[in-house]
DNA sequence: CAGTCAAAAGACCTGCTTGTCTTTTAATGG
DNA sequence: CCATTAAAAGACAAGCAGGTCTTTTGACTG
């Protein structure tokens, strides 16, 4: 398993502008892409794809920026993976075989199955909110690691 | 975890070439293509690089072909990932941050080297020839499968 | 040793993800 | 109501994986 740039970047993005909703309610796409060592263009319509899907509000021209709205704690991991267009990840085959499945299973398939498995529990029961308050393990200040 | 298409390729391949030594000895690519229903030519590639790194034998023209070796049956399917430039998934971060470590963890890293870990001993204790013989699963018709 | 057969090598194309830059739209503050 | 600010939209380019086709190399066979 390994995400998409554009996942990596959405979650990323989510909870820095989580996090720092306090100093200023808003904050600018320049502040997040610099914070994030991030392509600033690119992390624009990761932004707009997350505010499309109501994850994220926006706001345009003077004091505007991103900030996060009633349902952007409770997303769930899935979700964002939904927006970044990740879902292929779990519907195709590791070998990448057209047809595969329990009766006609690749080589790896049980064992790629159950690992699956694993992920899919662990992104549709995850929240952001969930992510935010396990940071007693400290990986905030890596978000915008370089 | 999702497998490059060169990859899947390459592990049916050498599967389907085992599976068959019986019959004639030698495999020829245009076989192996119809067989698992997969682009010749790109085929043809990954093949010479299986050869190159000695996972196969291969013969030229007349009665030319692929054949097992000595090693083949040993080999595990990291050395095969190895081959298929397949590691920089382990190498790399699930979010694809640069600097992620178990102490400038991203936030998913703790979850995502848990499960890494199952794929790399699965990755290098598995050899070819144990998933021969665990075909009484009977994936081995599916190699095949379109 | 000439013809044939099959792998190897190399040129080229396509689509998708990622990344950059410019222009447009919409807020807000003076 | 105009200037400024920041997001949105759109055009464009680079890089890579995957795929196709043609030419070259080398082995066997009659």
């Amino acid at each position: 398993m390994i995400f998409s740039k554009s996942f990596g970047y959405a979650l990323r993005s989510v909870l820095y502008v989580a996090l720092v909703r306090d100093d200023k309610e808003k904050t600018q796409l320049d502040k997040i892409a610099v914070a994030l060592n991030v392509p600033r263009y690119f992390l624009g319509k990761v932004m707009n794809r997350l505010v499309k899907e109501g994850i994220l509000d926006s706001v345009k021209g003077h004091n505007g920026g991103f900030s996060i709205n009633e349902i952007t704690l409770g997303v769930s991991l899935s979700r964002i993976m939904d927006i970044t267009g990740e879902n292929e990840q779990f519907d195709s085959c590791v070998l990448r075989q057209q047809k595969c499945n329990s009766t006609n299973p690749c080589p790896l398939h049980r064992q790629a199955e159950a690992i699956k498995q694993k992920w899919q529990l662990l992104l549709s029961t995850t929240t952001v909110e969930d992510l935010l308050k396990k940071d007693q393990a400290g990986f905030i200040k890596s978000i915008a690691a370089i």
